[in-house]
DNA sequence: GATCAACCTG
DNA sequence: CAGGTTGATC
């Protein structure tokens, strides 16, 4: 007698034996909506497709854009060289942008020329994913010719108007965007020359932690990457600590500053623009404290805006602690002692106008490339809020909600600095104030995080690891600006503001709460997982740049831009509750349409990937039946049934208690009595079929297939309702 | 070729 | 339970 019970041996027998009972199929708009889903998860999913391109695509195209900005504010630094000795981090500064000049000017990079090499190993990526942003500059690093180029450089801004000055920078720029593809063939040549001064492990190290970076400004200067990596680490951090001591400088001269600008500074408040920017201002004094206790990494995350902040910040002190004409451009020139009378404000716009300028590029490059993908779940962040009636339904939202601003915490913790640590008793901007990104406050820290997140069981390392959050460079200019005016627009119970009264520990009292914090596990288990597989180069650095992308390609995953709104959380999507009705249906059909699907759950928003979720789980348990069947059906013929008169179900028979256990778990559902009659149909057929041999044959199943599809009954009419739970388990 | 459901895996 | 694969069917 073979062993019917053996599991092992059920698998093996069922193994690989596919059948198609010919059930009907779900006809209408589930087709379509298969047909596309399985495209969109297969794209989505490709780690190797086209995704990557688009990522690259991004970068390149921020690149420009971006490193135009930084160009711009670095350079701008350097002309003020002089004015702003002793100040150690202009040298770098200067001397990189000298070099980037003279390549411009002709110099052309020795390298040879050689399109991106698709040979790279994922280490190789990584490398040079991860040494891009400072070794582009190294590699413009010259270790001389420091004063002519700067005595040119100040000269030239002396007496160019600003758009000339526009003119030559993005000249510059554009001569760098073309060295870094010979960058990168010279990376390979480098690596042979290189120093052996840095062993791989320590390279290794290195590499990790750049990939802390945001992958943004990383891999904005992808292109300009160059070989000389590892011989030039060394000279990189001397940059960083340069930057480091500069951007102290920069601090230290903007409090200045605004000692001396305090007294004008209503003056210029008419505009709204110049409060707007002292309150950033006041934001990075705020974040001053615990920039100078960054790491290098930290620093290194400085972004465009905080550049810009700072260069801004710099220009006004010097304009008004030296009291004479700066190289910033012609109207500096004129503007006499008063820095801040008509003329001086009229600077400060036209400075701040040009910066927005170029911010406002930036940023519009960079989302609107990036929207054409993984930006897809922009509408999702803020959709219309939908307030649940029912409690099932406030239960069922409940999740989604919780979710959801899991989500939009991990925005939150990037886009919106915490009111109460960051602004102090600054009030936050309205959000038509937010026309320029907010200063960005890169809030890693975990105190942080859970102090604003609703801890909803200790599991959410992952999450609040994920992606945007912790990537903050990248968010800068292209991310955190969508976000914070819808986000601080609702008054709804979001964390942001008050994270733990909103919040106290387990998430009001809903009696679904363990099964939410399950359904948000899972949800973030799959997020993570995605991450990882997108970017495999990057896992063991959870916080990159690559993983804010791929949050928004996971989300995408489910679907085009237009269904995106449609699974928005709060527009109804799958709760636990969805699952445990979902269960409970099963009871009656074991193969629901589509239609049926979409009558029965009429509080969800079907999209495709809602369908094929329900569909799915109808699927699972389906086979979890039949495994059930086929189980019991061989564990009788082991124990010596012979007909199929032997078999019955009851409800105290071992293979009910086990259906029960899976389908009503709390066995607060009275389980209709078809169902027991069709269980033991089913599992005669089995038995039957098994019996008689038939399991020899790959499609054996099928048959049974056959006949248990009809025997679905009519689901009673409560399940239509998004309260049914409430009412038939509390009846 | 598109679609579907069983099948498989984690 | 979900993602992915396979084979059958339309």
């Amino acid at each position: 007698m073979p062993d019917h019970d053996s599991t092992a041996l059920l698998s093996r027998q069922t193994k690989r034996r596919r059948v198609d009972i010919g059930v009907k199929r779900t006809v209408g708009t589930a087709s379509a909506f298969f047909a596309k889903a399985r495209a969109t998860f297969f794209s989505a999913m490709n780690p190797q497709g086209s995704e990557q391109d688009v990522e690259y695509s991004v970068v390149q195209h921020a690149d420009g854009e971006k490193s135009n900005v930084l160009r711009k504010l670095l350079k701008r630094a350097n002309s003020y060289e002089d004015a702003m000795m002793p100040f150690p981090g202009a040298t770098i500064i200067s001397q990189l942008l000298k070099n980037n000049m003279n390549k411009n000017g002709g110099t052309e990079p020795s390298f040879q020329a050689s399109g991106l090499s698709s040979t790279g190993s994922e280490v190789h990526q990584e490398d040079v994913c991860s040494n891009s942003s400072r070794d582009s500059p190294q590699e413009c690093l010259s270790p001389f010719g420091r004063p002519t180029m700067s005595q040119f450089d100040v000269d030239r801004l002396c007496d160019e108007h600003l758009r000339a000055k526009r003119a030559r920078v993005e000249n510059i720029i554009r001569g760098m965007s073309h060295s870094p593809s010979v960058a990168l063939r010279g990376n390979e040549n480098e690596r042979e020359i290189a120093p052996q001064s840095v062993s791989p492990r320590e390279s290794y190290r290195e590499n990790k932690r750049k990939q802390k970076l945001p992958q943004q400004q990383q891999q904005s200067f992808q292109q300009l990457v160059s070989a000389r990596k590892e011989q030039k680490r060394e000279e990189r951090r001397q940059l960083k600590q340069q930057l480091e001591d500069m951007q102290k400088q920069l601090r230290q001269l903007q409090e200045k500053f605004y000692q001396i600008y305090d007294s004008t500074d209503s003056e210029n408040d008419e505009d709204g623009n110049l409060s707007e920017d002292s309150m950033r201002s006041e934001t990075m004094d705020a974040r001053a404290g615990d920039s100078v206790g960054r790491s290098d990494n930290e620093m290194c995350e400085l972004d465009p805006g905080q550049f810009i902040d700072r260069a801004r910040a710099l220009i006004r002190e010097q304009e008004v602690a030296e009291n004479k004409p700066k190289r910033e451009g012609p109207k500096e020139k004129e503007q006499g002692p008063n820095a801040f009378h008509p003329e001086g404000k009229h600077l400060a716009e036209t400075l701040k106008q040009e910066l927005n300028t170029a911010m406002s590029q930036v940023v519009d490059t960079v989302v609107k490339v990036f929207s054409s993908k993984p930006s897809r779940q922009l509408p999702q962040v803020f959709p219309p809020l939908q307030i649940p009636q029912a409690r099932f339904a406030v239960n069922g939202e409940n999740h989604n909600f919780h979710t959801a601003n899991q989500r939009l915490q991990c925005f939150g913790d990037v886009i919106i600095p915490n009111p109460l640590d960051t602004f102090g008793s600054v009030p936050m901007p309205g959000a038509t104030d937010q026309t320029e990104a907010l200063p960005l406050v890169v809030r890693k820290n975990s105190s942080d995080q859970s102090a604003s997140a609703p801890p909803a069981g200790g599991h959410h390392a992952s999450l609040h690891q994920s992606p945007l959050s912790a990537t903050a460079g990248f968010s800068t200019s292209s991310f955190r600006h969508p976000f914070p005016l819808p986000l601080m627009a609702y008054p709804f119970q979001s964390p942001l503001g008050a994270p733990s009264a909103s919040f106290p520990g387990k998430e009001r009292a809903s009696p679904e709460s363990l099964d939410l914090t399950r359904e948000t596990t899972s949800l973030r288990t799959k997020m993570s997982s995605h991450h990882m597989n997108h970017h495999p180069c990057s896992p063991a650095h959870p916080p990159s740049a690559a993983e804010g992308l791929s949050l928004s390609l996971i989300k995408s995953e489910c679907g085009d831009l237009q269904d995106m709104s449609e699974i928005s959380p709060y527009s109804g999507s799958l709760s636990p509750n969805h699952l445990k009705k979902a269960k409970l249906m099963f009871f009656y059909t074991r193969y629901p349409s589509s239609n049926m699907l979409k009558t029965y759950f009429s509080d969800v928003k079907f999209n495709r990937c809602i369908t094929s979720q329900l569909i799915k789980w109808f699927s699972n348990f389906r086979e979890f039946y039949y495994i059930q069947m086929e189980k019991y059906a061989r564990q009788a013929i082991n124990d010596g049934v012979t007909s199929t008169e032997e078999l019955s179900i009851t409800r105290d028979c071992e293979l009910y208690r086990a259906l029960n256990m899976h389908y009503n778990k709390a066995n607060d559902f009275e389980v209709p009595e078809r169902f027991l009659e069709v269980a033991q149909i089913t599992l005669r057929e089995f038995f039957n079929a098994i019996i008689a041999g038939k399991d020899v044959d790959p499609s054996w199943k099928k048959a049974i297939y056959k006949v248990i599809c009809k025997l679905d009954s009519e689901v009673p009419e409560i399940f239509k309702s998004p309260n049914c739970l409430q009412e038939l388990l509390h009846e």
